[in-house]
RNA sequence: GCUGGCGUAGCUCAGUGGUAGAGCAGCGGUUUCGUAAACCGCAGGUCGUCGGUUCAAAUCCGACCGCCAGCUCCA
């Protein structure tokens, strides 16, 4: 029997005899490994553990906290939930059935029936029944012909679409039970190492992605090998819907969305408006130590303008319809940009002038499709912290370098230490998207590419995510639910410049074309809002909370006390309130508490006759008397350097 | 925009064909109180809107509007 060469993650090399499954070797390095191994990773492929290795090879058993694995094991929950389906309701099609980032899901066709609550409840059960049988998932290889000839038979047009595809080549089925699905694999070893099931929602999904296809079901859920991982991943969850920024937006009177007012379409409460303030003021500090100058734009302005940058043809439709006014039509602005190309060619500029770098809290509007909008997330009207540089070629890098600089700056006070980069560049393939001349977009991508080098960016391209006139480099967070949104962007242009024939006089007495940059670290003031919201789970930190403290007085004799302190809190600038009602304390607390205020101030008997006050921190409960002015230094201080928490 | 789910008091929710309910919040009193809910009372709703079925509709049917999830989209 001929021998191969296995070699494993660890360096260490070990013989095993020719066509040794993933298996055999995962019980060859132990039986605990074995139980646990899900699938094997074969020269960097992820292969079946039953699949036999026939020549040399680097392997690495998979396991469940392997990305590998885990996609492996919802893979095969998806065709395992295929089978319940197909078993409940027999003429069911099926579209496909992959791993996402936590679960699986499957796209259905089930004719005229729509899955109910109910339905997904008996599938969950039937997957629980069909999990248990713990029968093999096995694969097969198949002609072409054979594998259309099968779908035929089974009138799955969505599985011939597919083959389609693939025609000529040599085509592989899964198995397991009774259930039989084209798929490239792989799966996990048998159905019994799914133990716990949850399926979650069922939702419509184009067939392909594609509008123009027919809307299928799709059942999204998830699977775990112990109950009690499941139990944590739908805790997650449920502190998610906690953490969700329209919930406590409400709860804590930051901010108002009416169908009154329309979709999309924020009203900052005082609250809000406080936080909001506060952050505006936060950057234009910033921004003003780094030669920034403010400037104040319309809400509208002429659609010429938009032709000119060409947002009007290319986005019309994501636009609110123009109004009219004698004679001219007027677009409310979906970008601040044409506003300050007119500022910077209101005059002759000089190089010596260069850098220029207007900046604005400016307010657009776009018209997002009504499934679209979610909270301050997905809004119609935002506020973006915009800022465009109008720089020469040579003092292009450096400026993008401060830029990014800035924007790392502006998140790590902000608590968000977790996050990554995109560059993003435009598709070569689909190139109708993108405006501009070749040679420009090649030396904006270059550009941006030795900028984020530079500024030792850790950073990963996205091809085809570019702006219509320019690449961009894009700051994405993670929120609690695990979604990825985009928050700050930098974006090099060369295309506006041209379209708006914006121009400096050289060193030479000559005419030149600025590069223009477009920044903005918060992205969208209502967008970075909602996110922070759910990322400090409405629990600001002390600078930028509504309200820093409340002074509460045991009974009314201690009110004189109280409106002293605040007093004099109040005139060294801290936010606080005076909880004079006729209330016990117990009930205050529990009801400031629920504001998630981070300070609580008891006063009585105690407190007035030393000068002190009892001080009780969100969460943390009671930490004592402190006196009153080191107490205030103390909030001073805290509020001064922007702490992320609390101190006594 | 598409598919599905949901719309009852300011908020959270109960109410499956027969006189619209509770808790919290609000308002008026009483209580003067030490670290997460004192007590009594009052007020508050065209049951999203419009239409239909019925002796009778929050409840059944239809259309529309809004919200939520996902899909498509996202300068």
């Amino acid at each position: 029997m001929s021998k191969i060469n296995i070699t494993f993650p660890d360096g260490s090399l070990r013989e095993f005899r020719k066509r040794v499954t993933g298996l055999e070797i995962a019980q060859g390095i132990s039986p605990g490994l074995s139980k646990e191994a899900l699938a094997v990773e074969v020269n960097g492929e992820v292969w079946d553990l039953g699949r036999s290795i026939d020549q040399d090879a680097t392997v690495r058993i998979l396991k469940w906290d392997d990305e590998g694995g885990k996609a492996t094991y919802w893979h095969s929950s998806a065709h395992l939930m295929a089978e319940a389906i197909e078993s409940l309701f027999p003429a069911t099609k099926f579209g496909i059935g992959p791993p996402i980032e936590n679960g699986f899901y499957y796209d259905i066709d089930l004719g005229d029936h729509a899955l109910t609550a109910d339905d997904l409840a008996r599938i969950e059960t039937k997957m629980t029944e069909l999990a248990s049988r713990d029968v093999p998932y096995t694969r097969e290889e198949k002609s072409w012909t054979d594998a259309v000839a099968y779908f035929k038979k089974k009138k799955d047009p969505y599985k011939l679409e597919l083959l389609d595809e693939l025609k000529g080549e040599t085509i592989t089925f899964y198995h397991q039970g009774n259930f039989t699905d084209l798929c490239y694999g792989p799966h996990i070893p048998s159905t019994g190492r799914i133990k716990a099931i949850k399926l979650l929602s069922v939702a419509g999904a184009y067939w392909r992605g594609n509008e123009k296809n027919k809307m299928l079901q799709r059942v999204y859920g998830v699977t775990f090998p112990t109950r009690k991982e499941l139990d944590v991943h739908l805790f997650r969850l449920e502190e998610a819907k906690r953490r969700d920024h329209r919930k406590l937006g409400q709860e804590l009177e930051l901010f108002l969305l009416t169908p009154k007012v329309g979709g999309g379409l924020p009203l900052w409460l005082p609250k809000g408006t406080i936080v909001r303030e506060t952050l505006e003021q936060f950057l234009r500090e910033e921004q003003k130590k780094r030669g920034y100058l403010p400037v104040v734009t319309p809400h509208i302005g002429n659609i010429g303008l938009y032709k000119t940058s060409g947002h009007y043809p290319y986005y019309k439709e994501s636009q609110f319809t123009p109004v009219e006014v004698e004679g001219d039509l007027y677009l409310l602005k979906p970008m601040n940009c044409p506003h300050h190309f007119q500022i910077y060619s209101a005059r002759p500029r000089s190089y010596r002038d260069l850098p220029i770098r207007l900046a604005e809290f400016g307010t657009v509007y776009r018209y997002e499709q009504s499934g679209e909008l979610s909270g301050l997330i997905r809004a119609r009207s935002f506020t973006v912290d915009d800022s465009h540089m109008f720089v020469r070629q040579d003092q292009l890098k450096d400026e993008l370098v401060s830029v990014i600089t800035l924007i790392q700056y502006v998140f790590k006070t902000l608590g968000f230490e977790d996050f990554r980069t995109r560059l993003s560049f435009r598709d070569p393939k689909n190139m109708e998207k993108f405006g501009g001349k070749e040679e420009l977009w090649v030396r904006a991508e270059k550009d941006i590419t030795e900028a984020a080098q530079e500024a030792n960016l850790d950073h990963f391209v996205g091809i085809g995510e570019a702006a219509f006139y320019g690449p961009k480099i894009d700051f994405m967070v993670r929120d609690v639910l695990g979604r990825t949104w985009q928050l700050g962007t930098v974006q090099v242009d060369y295309v506006m410049p041209e379209r708006f024939g914006l121009e400096y006089v050289g060193s030479d007495g000559r005419k030149h074309r600025p590069v223009v940059i477009h920044r903005a670290p918060f992205g969208s003031l209502e967008r970075f809002i909602g996110i922070m919201i759910e990322h400090f789970a409405g629990e600001f930190p002390l600078w930028l909370a509504p309200v820093q403290a409340v002074l509460l007085p045991i009974t009314d004799q201690y009110h004189t006390y109280a409106e002293d302190v605040q007093r004099e809190f109040k005139d060294a600038g801290i936010r606080i309130e005076l909880d004079d009602r006729n209330e016990k304390v117990g009930y205050k607390i529990r009801e400031w508490e629920t504001k998630k205020v981070p300070y609580m101030l008891v006063v009585g008997e105690k407190e007035s006759s030393s000068n002190t006050l009892s001080v009780r921190i969100h969460k943390q409960g009671d930490r004592g008397a402190v006196d009153r002015k080191e107490f205030l230094r103390n909030l001073l201080k805290t509020i001064e350097t922007k702490s992320l928490t609390l101190q006594e």
